[in-house]
This record gives structure tokens, C-alpha cells and sequence, in this order.
DNA sequence: TATTGTTATACTCTATAACTATA
DNA sequence: TATAGTTATAGAGTATAACAATA
């Protein structure tokens, strides 16, 4: 099957309830997470990421799978410092890098939104599925996230395309 | 189980996966519409509508389930108009509706997207799954897709949670 | 020279509320 | 009164490019 063949009617299918179950999904997580916690999405994830890694990372680091661009995780970054939830000071071992670390505040928000989020989940996405389901989802986004990590991620839109020039 | 317990490991494992596979998935499709059409995501779903629909539908049609607002839809038709691709007259059924037609350039358009398009979801989505894989993502996608419908879309946001006041 | 991170800036998108007009 | 849609406006987020500082 070639590559630039088209999407057969499954395939077409799965990528649209996909796309629509994500995309609710995501609108109710947002809304709790503002409601709940004054937080957005991004700014979630990044505090989540700093209490797994158990205190600190780096700026770069910090960015890696959150966001697409250095500016937008300063961006990010400035509305939790300003917020009392992360602290940025230079790092020792290499004074180029940003060495970000979660306060009290920070760690205490989290455990605050968490339940509501956790329950939103649920609601949404984990309540009509059994056991197996849930092994299957796992088993295929785990396997369908390898690929995508493992191709150049820049690269993810094609080069030159029939009608790329023709605008 | 009841609805407030935390979300055990594997659950936490696939909602993660769930939403990194689509935020990728996401940057690499909008980075192809906007590079070999310069269409945006949200545009590219309003044509497509358009055009499976055979020509002509109302705002309020449009709106169900690409946008979380109308002034949002308002804004993308405005674009999408003044570029070409859609036409908005009143409705002459019911005059206070507006009726959207999408043009030959709007179909021209949308075919020339489309090859692209379908080349980065298959090389990221599809590209490592196999037809078994594509049977069960298809059935459980629906099934959560009927089971978000089903909901009072709005009402995803708890009303009140531990500790929403407290701010 | 390459890398880390920030800043300035411009732009896109979204949401709320107020508004018009028709049913 | 309720519904369809638009407008005004303000805010959140993002990306690009230029920049400073360190490796």
C-alpha cells in the first residue's frame, strides 16, 4: 500500500473520532483545571513533570514533549514564577541553563487540582471502557508514541508538497 | 469503584500517552495545512463539513463540534470568506439563519490539502499500527466519542471542588 | 561556534457580553 | 421570549527573530 494513497474509510473514521474524543476531552480538562486551580493545561503539565522529577530540571529539559518553542516555556514559565509555584535560579554545574524548581505553593496547587482532573478523566474517557479495552488503548498509544518520538519531529511536515508553491 | 478514587497506573499511562500521541499528531497535521494550504486547523474542518455536506449548511451546523463558541465560528468564516472558499447569504427558510456555501475555490482548495494531509496522519498515526490494532482503536474511540455526546457537553467542569473557593 | 535562555513583537485564536433582527 | 448571528473588545497563547551570556 503506498503511502500516498488515500485514507481508507476506517482509517478516516478512527482519525475523526479521535481527533473528536481528544479535543472534548482536552475542553473539559481545561475548564476544571482553570476553575479548579488557575491553571492552564501547559502549566499543569509543567508541574507535574518538575514533582515526578522529584524537584528540578532545566529549562530545556522542562520543555521537551510540553511545548514547541523556547519562548513559549519562558513564557509559561514567568506566569508560575510570578504565581508563586516555580523558582528559576542559574544552574551551578553549567551557568548557561535555567535550573527550575517547584515551591510548596507549586506542589500544594497540584495535589489541589489533581482530584477534580482526575475525575474529569474518568468521567469522560474511562468510564465506558472495561479492562480490556483499556489494555488495547494502552498497548496501541504506546506503541503508536515510540513512532512518533522515533522520527524527526521537526520533520513531521512533508518538505514540498503538489501545490506548496502555488500560493 | 467509586468515581473519586485516583487513577491507577495504567489509567494515568494511557491518558498521558493519549494526549501526547494527539498533541504530535495535531503539530504535524496543522504544520502541513498551514505550509501546503494555508488553512488552519479549525478551517480545514469547517471545509470539510462543507463539502460532505454537498454545499450548504447553516452557522449553528457548522459550529456543532468544532467550535466552542459562535463568535469563534464568526471569526473563522470571516477568514475563510475573505480568502475565497465559502460564501454566507441569509438563509431564506428562516431569516435570521445564514447559510454557508462553499465555493469552487473552497473545493480546489481542500483537494489540494488533502493529499498532504492524509500523508502526515498515515506516516504518524497509522504507519505502525496493523488492521487488528485499527478494529479495536475504531470500536473504543466510538464508544467514548457516544459517551462524551451523551453528556451535557457543558457540564464537564465539576461545579464545585475540594478547595475551589480557597483562591 | 554552538547552546541556553530571555525579550520584543506581532499575530492568531478564543471567549464574554452587548447588540440586531427574526420566529 | 427565544433563537441566529455579528461585533467589539480584551486576554491568553504562540512563534520568530534578535539578543546576551556561557561552554
Amino acid at each position: 500500500m503506498a503511502e500516498t494513497d488515500a485514507l481508507d474509510p476506517e482509517q478516516l473514521g478512527v482519525y475523526f473520532a479521535l481527533k473528536e474524543v481528544v479535543s472534548l476531552l482536552q475542553h473539559g480538562v481545561e475548564q476544571q483545571l482553570r476553575a479548579g486551580g488557575d491553571l492552564s493545561y501547559v502549566q499543569f503539565q509543567l508541574l507535574v513533570r518538575l514533582v515526578d522529577a522529584e524537584g528540578q530540571l532545566t529549562m530545556t529539559d522542562l520543555a521537551d514533549g510540553v511545548v514547541y518553542s523556547r519562548s513559549g516555556l519562558t513564557y509559561q514559565a514567568g506566569l508560575l514564577e510570578k504565581a508563586g509555584l516555580i523558582t528559576r535560579s542559574t544552574c551551578p554545574d553549567d551557568e548557561r541553563a535555567t535550573r527550575v524548581t517547584v515551591t510548596d505553593a507549586g506542589r500544594a496547587r497540584l495535589a489541589e487540582v489533581l482530584p477534580g482532573h482526575i475525575q474529569v478523566v474518568r468521567r469522560l474517557l474511562f468510564a465506558p471502557l472495561a479492562q480490556n479495552d483499556l489494555n488495547a488503548l494502552s498497548d496501541i498509544m504506546n506503541r503508536v508514541r515510540d513512532h512518533m518520538r522515533s522520527r524527526p519531529p521537526r520533520s513531521a511536515a512533508p518538505r514540498k508538497q503538489r501545490g506548496d508553491t502555488a500560493r
